[in-house]
DNA sequence: CGCGGAACGTTAGCCGGTAAATGATTAGCC
DNA sequence: GGCTAATCATTTACCGGCTAACGTTCCGCG
């Protein structure tokens, strides 16, 4: 059982815990701050946009739009001009949360790195991009096999 | 947007998807491979056990185990002395896929790490058992408010 | 001996994520 | 202008994960 893959998943299993943990406190679920932190950057953005900016495949942010519709946080229209598009708005509440979402998020990575010294935050920071670069190469570069 | 949280967690992610490539290819979903792990040094666990050393919930490996025995890597049976207990018995073809997925794994962790000097994989590997201790106090300090 | 509680596995229902099939609408080309 | 092809969102069905409710089986105590 090869060490880094596994520490890597713990690591991110217990972190997602305490994310999800903070979130819920304020009526959000894991993913959902994130899908927010597109709208409060782009109100109205499309579902396939915010698919693209969160690096997720477009049902799911339909899904997750569905649950927020019914929790009041967000409103589907369709696009006037292209009725193809639909545009998801922001409600007030959705709104409101964007100060308390960011600073429980900060705090949150204050208290996860608390241990690390900034030597130690940046050579993570280096050493976690490098992992994802080779793992992307791996994903991107593998799966179709020339002999086949 | 916090960067480590973002950056640890877009690298989990891509993480999981070369992995979930690599079992593909051998017939296993993502998180099987751990439970035939373990099923691999214990062979007739329970349910309950494997949660346990999976650090995953009992109901997880049922789902998954109905799965894997749908597919013929497992068998159930219940204890003989105790029937409460289930006992997740590998087959032939549970049995085999040993030695190709651990080396697949370990080539996986070569690969994905590849990029680093050996002192930076040992920084990166201390620098994450920290943020794993951190935010597993996170979780086990936080829950419960005191003042409610 | 019997009865209540403890220890299990299973089921049901939700969430985030995916791939594949469906449906509606627009764009483009003849 | 009309037919085809591209572009979107949605639905369906699956998987791993969780919590909560359920049903069995054992154990210990009176």
């Amino acid at each position: 059982m090869p060490e880094f893959l596994d520490l890597h998943g713990r690591t991110n299993k217990v972190v997602r815990a305490a994310a999800e943990a903070v979130l819920r406190r304020h009526g959000l679920r894991l993913g959902q701050d994130h899908l927010l932190a597109v709208l409060w950057e782009h109100d109205g953005s499309t579902p396939g946009e915010v698919a693209a900016a969160l690096n997720v495949t477009t049902p799911t942010v339909v899904k997750m739009a569905t649950r927020m519709t019914a929790a009041g946080l967000l409103t589907r229209r369709r696009d006037d001009r292209d009725s193809r598009l639909v545009r998801l708005w922001l409600t007030e509440t959705g709104r409101a949360l964007r100060e308390p979402i960011e600073a429980e998020r900060r705090l949150l990575e204050e208290k996860i790195t608390a241990d690390l010294t900034e030597t130690e935050r940046r050579h993570l920071m280096s050493a976690l991009a490098k992992i994802h670069r080779s793992a992307s190469d791996v994903l991107g570069g593998a799966p179709i096999d020339p002999a086949d």
